[in-house]
DNA sequence: GACAATAGTTGCAATATACAACCAGTATGC
DNA sequence: GCATACTGGTTGTATATTGCAACTATTGTC
């Protein structure tokens, strides 16, 4: 069942690459975004580019697709407020939400910031088959949804 | 050069895909160290796994390993002597630095902890085949190795 | 022997995070 | 239609992780 203490190596390991790629990407990713003078976080970009893809949202369902509790959103969009990112816009039919929407100048923040994703990702991935980048994604969603059932 | 914003796709991106893993896989083997007895980060944990398969080393050859600071391996390293899992030894030659080592409980923990590590990554990578696998790794250490080279 | 470099520590501040407790509003059950 | 449970969000608080600046002690260089 479980291979033998010694013969696990580190460097063969999934978990060592995939947590060392992604401190990587992330590090690299965010000093692109300070360079160009955008102080933003590679989570909060995720969170900006969800509103981008999917329009508003409100701060339970940002909790949920980041995996993050509640009360972490709520100062995650204090951030993104006070950047001036995104606005709460209050919920016509439910008093208690707010839908969490870009700004103006989130949405110009992000046309700047899309391509620098994009163009970073592909150039991560410039000399890399486009099988070996499928198997690789593949690889990685089967993983974390194995986890998410877990959970 | 750049696939135009639109086309971008958070789901099929490789950085969204390698960040939820990790995030995934760290606190699901923390739990599971959590659930064993043992209070340890993944972090910690590859600092252990290095002393175990590489012998002693100074606090800045683990900082150069792990990527951080040196101050944040001192206050590590602190945590890992409080719990007993390393200690600092005195180098012969150089009285500035200390090699730090696994104590004698340390090298037991490990000898559970190591399975359970070797174990969780075959059960995440259960249904992927070995090609599959090695394609997926290669990838991961081709895109860290390009984020090295850029530093 | 003076000066630069290295190993490690400490003070400090920033960031990220979650849990508990709470408020306000909505939905359900009877 | 009222009591109760549930939901969305905030605040207080605590913890963890991290790095920079400044420092001490030691070693290496010229």
């Amino acid at each position: 069942m479980s291979e033998s203490m010694s013969e696990f190596q580190l460097e063969q390991a999934i978990g060592m690459n995939v947590n060392r790629t992604a401190f990587l990407m992330t590090e690299e990713i965010t000093r692109r975004f300070v360079e160009h003078g955008y102080a933003l976080s590679a989570q909060d970009f995720s969170i900006l580019f969800r509103l981008l893809k999917q329009g508003p949202m409100t701060q339970v369902e940002i909790a949920t697709l980041t995996m993050r509790d509640k009360t972490t959103i709520t100062r995650r969009i204090d951030g993104l407020v006070k950047k001036q990112f995104v606005e709460r816009r209050a919920c016509q039919d439910d008093r208690r939400c707010f839908h969490v929407a870009l700004t103006e100048s989130g949405k110009q923040a992000m046309a700047k910031m899309v391509p620098m994703v994009a163009d970073f990702q592909q150039e991560m991935l410039s000399d890399i088959s486009d099988e070996e980048k499928v198997v690789t994604i593949k690889t990685l969603k089967r993983i974390s949804d194995k986890l998410i059932n877990l959970k």
